[in-house]
DNA sequence: GCCGTTTTCGGCCCGACTGTTTTCAGTCG
């Protein structure tokens, strides 16, 4: 079955090559926004097309046109539009796109007069000057395209956020020193909490320009400077990163902080709102509109972000939330959700010692969750089936009980260390571990580690009948995905999450920045139906603890509460909710 | 191509920087 992803890259393609046609700019946003549409959906749309009730126009950015391309889509596997472009234009040139500084027009003209179709033609016509006899081409343009080779070769890759988290906040104290800056911020998909960082954005208050770029440029990552303006700089650090420097007047740092965090569609509704208003939003404040649209007079906000939103009659509304799906009507309708933060999290129910492939001993792990203020941890090693991990028999998963019973002992009471385990589901759709030991558990997880090609029915029986099994508590990663490496196993979520409702079961977000599993989508269509969320580290070692914050985040873009995530109650209390009937802690 | 308490046409967010230009187009975010 087709995938919602599969159809919005689809899309996303269709964009790309009327955009390399000179079509109409807006008709090519639509396509972009249908993209988003379809991706902000958590149930497939080949499968809501088996009800005849269902209209897919009711989704926003989806017309007749869209409709019927996603029909034709799920139908035939294809879309013949889309195959008539293909045989207008060879795929392979998209990729002169990803060069920085060519864009559909020039890309099309070197396509069109040279018969350039991929990046090595190019190289080559770079090379041999024949670029620079193009209108609008010159010497320089052709040493930008060499330059942006590698790049172009390497693009698409987008980091994960922990890791541009660390480049961020190197960066935030390196700028801090300078006298010069008198605020600092990350914007951009860095700010909204994004799984993936393309590149950083950052933002300084400041009256001194050239000071704040020349110490910018002193950053020991930077490898290049690729422009400098009067207000906006841009670097490129040697792992390839760009980061964006913008240096506003304090008059203007909450509205260039609001326009540069984004996302993009977030602030066309923003903008379309302020128009409604009479006002105009820019980077520089909130001004009031005159005839024909442009700002009149001096600007009514624009210090700090509140000050814009409240311009335009809407409270503020939090970064992770600003990607144009509901966040606006909540903020209208004064029903923006209070967040869940890192410090909402006192327990973490998902964790790896030696005694399988962890790093640390259950009395490190256990050590390190309370110093991190922690208030239980479930001891949850992999079963016998994941022969590489070591994985745990009977025999060995009962001596590490017997092992947790004798600490105890020597534990605070305040601390709870539950006996679990991350049991596999089989193949064959039985759990890896007979009945009577996971009756034996505080806490089981249920895993589909083996056999993720097998087909989507399969696989969602295989975790129906593990949510059915009374011991299990909660699915882990239930989709299998690894962020830039490895795609979703087929899964019929949303009948797992019908069963798990039934049967009082939990679902996890696996914290780990590769996996994050469940996404933003899923966890807001689990939270819909009152399905708890547990965010868990999966640590395999002490540090592995420190991961719960990006599982916070992807929970925030997915505008889930305190309330909503079960690890942010005390164990007795999970329990309760849970009915957990075959609990023995205290 | 989508959308509509300014509805079925005419809008659709906005500015900085660069290179190739003699006043602006293309790209980017």
């Amino acid at each position: 079955m087709i995938t919602n992803n599969q159809i919005a890259e689809t899309f996303e393609q269709i964009a790309d090559l009327l955009e390399f046609q000179g079509a109409n700019a807006f008709r090519i946003r639509a396509y972009r926004n249908g993209a988003r549409s379809v991706r902000d959906l958590a149930d497939p749309i080949a499968g809501l097309m088996q009800d005849p009730e269902v209209d897919l126009t009711k989704l926003p950015g989806i017309g007749k046109d869209l409709a019927a391309k996603c029909r034709e889509l799920v139908e035939h596997g294809t879309i013949a539009m889309l195959e008539e472009l293909l045989r207008e234009i060879p795929v392979s040139v998209l990729s002169l796109l990803r060069i920085p500084g060519l864009g559909p027009k020039k890309a099309a003209v070197l396509h069109r007069e040279l018969g350039i179709d991929n990046l090595e033609q190019l190289a080559e016509a770079c090379q041999s000057g024949t670029v620079r006899k193009l209108k609008g081409f010159g010497a320089k343009t052709e040493e930008q395209i060499l330059k942006g080779m590698a790049i172009a070769e390497a693009a698409g890759q987008r980091i994960y956020w922990a890791r541009a988290d660390e480049i961020a906040q190197r960066l935030r104290s390196f700028l801090s020193s300078c006298e010069a800056v008198r605020q600092l911020e990350l914007a951009g998909s860095y700010r909204r909490g994004k799984e993936t960082v393309g590149d950083l954005d950052v933002l300084v208050d400041s009256s001194n320009v050239n000071e704040v770029m020349d110490r910018f440029q002193q950053f020991e990552d930077v490898a290049d400077v690729i422009q400098r303006g009067d207000t906006k700089m841009s670097v490129r650090l040697r792992s390839g990163l760009q980061v964006d420097l913008r240096v506003v007047p304090t008059a203007s740092f909450g509205a260039a902080l609001q326009y540069f965090t984004g996302s993009k569609e977030h602030n066309v509704l923003v903008r379309g709102r302020a128009k409604e208003l009479g006002l105009r939003v820019n980077e520089y404040g909130v001004y009031r509109a005159g005839e024909n649209g442009e700002a009149v007079g001096p600007s009514i906000a624009g210090s700090t972000e509140e000050d814009v939103y409240r311009a335009i009659k809407l409270p503020w509304i939090a970064p992770e939330l600003r990607e144009a799906r509901k966040e606006l009507q909540w903020a209208e309708q004064g029903e923006l959700p209070t967040l869940i933060t890192a410090e909402d999290l006192i327990g973490d129910l998902h964790m790896h010692t030696t005694a399988t492939d962890g790093a640390a001993s259950i009395e490190e792990m256990i050590a390190a969750a309370r110093q991190r203020g922690l208030r239980y941890v479930a001891i949850t090693d992999h079963s016998r089936r994941v022969t590489m991990a070591n994985g745990l028999d009977p025999k060995r998963l009962r001596s590490q009980w017997q092992q947790i019973d004798k600490l105890r002992a020597s534990i605070p009471d305040d601390f709870v260390v539950l006996k679990g385990i991350e049991c596999d589901i089989l193949e064959d759709g039985t759990m890896d571990l007979p009945d009577d030991v996971l009756e034996e558990a505080d806490w089981v997880i249920a895993s589909v580690h083996y056999g993720q090609n097998q087909s989507r029915e399969r696989i969602t029986e295989r975790i129906v009948s593990a949510l059915e099994n009374p011991h299990v508590d909660v699915i882990a990663h239930p989709t299998g995905r690894l962020i830039n490496r490895r795609e979703p196993y087929q899964v019929d979520l949303e009948a797992v999450m019908r069963v798990a409702k039934q049967h009082g079961k939990i679902l996890e977000l696996n914290a780990n920045p590769a996996r994050l599993d469940l996404n933003d989508v899923h966890c807001a269509a689990a939270k819909a139906m009152g399905i708890p969320i547990v965010i868990s580290s999966d640590a395999h070692s002490v540090e592995g603890l420190d991961v719960l914050r990006y599982g916070v985040l992807q929970a925030r873009r997915a505008g889930l509460t305190r309330h909503d995530v079960a690890n942010t109650r005390g164990w007795p209390e999970l329990k309760k909710i849970m009915g957990h009937p075959h609990a023995k802690q205290q």
